[in-house]
DNA sequence: ACGTAATCGAGACGGTACGTCCTGTCTTCCA
DNA sequence: TGGAAGACAGGACGTACCGTCTCGATTACGT
């Protein structure tokens, strides 16, 4: 047998197909939003049959899930020895990713959801509560190490009380700005008992 | 006394139905959650024709927030002499009304569609942040006059920085009584520095 | 005269709304034809409400028949002294009545709605039928009489094939000119055996 | 050689389908007729859901034609060696195809669209009217052959006669069977002034 | 002359069917 | 054997009329 085709008859085109799908799923959710999106629509976009679709995802949930999980921007945690501009640099890393405007449309969606289908809780939990916390968590016992702050405080719920009030903010503050400088206020509030600089 | 009672010709639309359409949308929306909510569903559950509906909203949004709209339960302001008594009972109450089957949802949709429909921002906004608000000011006023709290304290960032929290426990942690715990633990946190007590 | 006007009381109902629903009604059956036909579009072309119409007609289809019973023109029996010119005249006049606008509609209607309403049958046969068989039996027994027919020739019969084929014709042959001629043909067939002229 | 087989990519539409909405369509006509026919209930009866009907066919009349087109039993020439003979073959097979419950109707709603929808009046003369003009030019022409029937008789005209007669009855004379001893009567009259056997 | 009672227009009411759109599954053919 | 194309059953959408029902406002008649 002739052998002139190279390699075995399978899936050259698959890992294409997946990111077609995932920047189609994007782009459209960034477009037209959670609630007007189409599984029919999304394979239009990206030139893919709906089977192919529904092979890879058994519900338009766990595909906006894949996209969103895939596409998220990576917290840095920073070391700059100073336990306020630590924080002012996180929550500025924050605000940027959720105040664009795939951002507002993703928080949007993921909390509409995290009710719903407890996958997204889930994602959510694991995509931004956990980085979030574990960064507040790093900073904060760098700070006690150094002194800065009490041992007794509770990053955690500090770090929650923030993200809370952010989300707040992003749904129903549109400005940016205005955002930004009261999440400032806030942490300002939150951090004048329990830092050492009083002493 | 002139009369001025402008009436539009032809039989005049019943308030029992607009009753029973609303009273079916919050049962729905509490049963099977926005998502799931569609208007046939509606019109079977309050004995009534689609065009019924139809005649008076012109979309499944405007119809849940009217349904919204008119169901919120009032906050009562408690003045039990004391500030901590008195938050913890407006707290009771606010988790009461979020975390009941229907506040769930309600919470859920709302903040899902504040994003894509600014009406949906505006009843929320009307109806859950500002009685909230209004709230916390009275009772701080009220403890700031007996010395309870210093008089700089910020009562609406207090207040929205427990509202927030509050929200994302509902939405990410299911558990009732932990949320409770939790709320009460983070209100303890954020008037350690702010209270006269300790002097 | 002991019979006085026997009259109901309260309002009496108004003859030119009847006659406007009428006269709607016709107007609309020729523009859209009876499957486009609706009571609230006679409602409103009549300027008159439904129920108006309702209190009248129990169905659209009582309504039709009155519309159509008022309207139908009446079949003039003519006498001129021969079979044949007598025959001419009742199938010109016939011809004229069905190949109008309203007429082709109405018979459309009428034949269609004949299997189903036994109303629109008796209609048809009270305002078609019957006219045109008393039309014919009377030129046929003068005829008789002039010796010009044998005496056992059957009238109904006659005219039942002609009404027959007329029909057929409307139905399935646009072309006016060329029913007409072919009804003549069939005229001359059917008298050709039963006529005594040949002898 | 070079297979031309013309097949357009995805999913070819089902012939199983097909048949299931015609027979759907037509037991549906038999029982309700063609007002009360609603393409949901054709669907429901079907097994099908309303797109796959609407796929096919643009309106309800569409479909009807079809289905009326894809069911109307044929038409059996006899020969029996009589005029008589065959003509009543021949008079009592239409008498079976248009007096059944479907035949009804279908003649009802032919004819009282044929008006209406160009494509209907083709239909009715393709599948009605040829093939018994066809039976009665073949019958006729045999009887001229064997000296039955004078030479110049109209096949066409005497058949016209007749189909017109039994619509009429159809529509109009509810029993079966004083339709079918009027047509015998109809056909005596028609044939006797023609036929040679006085001779 | 005035109340009684049925009329009028207008339009809301519970329904049914419409024709469209999308879901998630399935078939068929192509590469 | 994976993928595009698209047919399939099902179900909700928002619209159009159906025939019935309330409204307030008009008429005529019979006291």
């Amino acid at each position: 047998m002739s052998q002139t085709t190279k390699s075995s008859p399978g899936r050259p085109r698959s890992t294409e197909v997946n990111q077609a799908i995932l920047q189609a799923t994007l782009d459209l959710l960034a477009e037209v939003g959670y609630q007007g999106l189409s599984i029919e629509a999304i394979a239009a976009r990206a030139g893919v049959g709906k089977t192919t679709i529904y092979r890879r995802y058994h519900a338009k949930e766990e595909l906006i899930a894949e996209a969103i999980d895939r596409n998220r921007p990576q917290l840095v945690i920073p070391d700059t020895g100073s336990l306020w501009a630590d924080l002012e640099e996180v929550h500025k890393q924050a605000a940027e990713i959720d105040l664009s405007p795939l951002g507002r449309q993703t928080i949007a969606m993921i909390i509409s959801l995290a009710s719903t289908i407890p996958q997204f809780a889930e994602i959510y939990w694991k995509k931004y509560v956990i980085p979030r916390r574990k960064a507040a968590s790093v900073i904060f016992e760098r700070a006690k190490a150094r002194g800065e702050l009490s041992p007794e405080v509770d990053a955690d719920l500090i770090c929650d009380l923030m993200t809370g009030l952010l989300f707040k903010s992003i749904l129903f503050q549109p400005e940016t700005e205005q955002i930004e400088s009261y999440m400032r206020r806030a942490l300002d509030f939150l951090l004048q008992g329990v830092t050492s600089n009083s002493l």
